[in-house]
DNA sequence: GCTTCGTTGACTAATCCTGATCTATTGTAT
DNA sequence: ATACAATAGATCAGGATTAGTCAACGAAGC
């Protein structure tokens, strides 16, 4: 049992009561004696989308971190499949990712065509390997966060 | 609970009442028991033209400022005012940009979510200037696709 | 031994807030 | 009409307060 793990178990024993759970990360390493930056490890490492999880944050005074449990029926195994693609897509991939997708009733037309626009190269426009993996996380971080639900509720 | 945000939250409930508050800048500060220029940093930041209001003001004796919200932009509007950014786009103008049409019901819910995890410097994680261009290109080609019309139909 | 995972600390970046100083507008005395 | 004083808002640099990044090093598991 690291300190990761223990710092995991503290927040999902949070997370299992609200779907949300806010908190100031200084807080947290004080609680947990350890640096500041041991608290981005574990929310970049065990609180990532592929793993259901949504983070924000805002610095300066009044900052905070704010971590959602994703609840989606679908999202499960939408993003297991992409666990595959080792944290990169290429465009023809995402094309065919968000076709599948709206095929299958997930997505509207409009908002296909948007996420289109956004995976297409000349929009990305940065040069590869970066694209590919600038392509991921937009893909997965916008899929997650327009099919979640959170506390079982449509937002 | 900043200060910036109690400061915010009154004027947002003034201006629930009248579509125009007209107020003098010492008032407030002596109210909040701040520094004057306190309430232009709120005005800036919070009730800039990018989330739809309007503010003039007046120096010297009798001076005032006058706050006022100013309606949802359509498409072209929308895309006329973009230019002024140059192809740059910092991430809290995009989300003040995001959260106007969304209250202007342009966007709905679920996508104004999306949109504001794609213009998020995490989820881009560019450096800087890049991230800024990066985030003007994605936003404006993804709205374009989601609120165009064509043949006067929606798609 | 080599590789992966965990942990830290030094540096970076964003956000809020204030105070000193500047500018615009009006009032008043000559 | 002009000059000066008084009033009130604007601007800007900088300090304070958070959170993020990254490289380095050590620990743990093959």
């Amino acid at each position: 049992m690291t300190l990761s793990d223990a710092i995991e178990t503290h927040l999902r024993d949070l997370l299992a009561y609200q779907g949300e759970v806010e908190l100031k990360r200084s807080d947290l390493s004080d609680y947990f004696a350890c640096a500041p930056s041991q608290i981005n490890y574990v929310l970049t490492t065990r609180f990532s989308v592929e793993r259901g999880y949504q983070v924000e944050s805002r610095r300066g005074e009044g900052g905070y971190i704010r971590l959602r449990r994703l609840n989606c029926p679908d999202l499960p195994e939408l993003l297991e499949s992409l666990v595959r693609f080792e944290g990169q897509l290429g465009q023809a991939e995402a094309e065919a990712l968000i076709g599948r997708l709206e095929e299958g009733g997930l997505l509207a037309g409009r908002v296909a065509r948007m996420l289109r626009r956004a995976v297409d190269r000349r929009v990305l426009a940065v040069p590869l390997p970066e694209r590919d993996l600038l392509r991921y996380r937009l893909l997965t971080e916008m899929l997650a966060a327009y099919l979640a639900t959170v506390g079982g509720e449509r937002r």
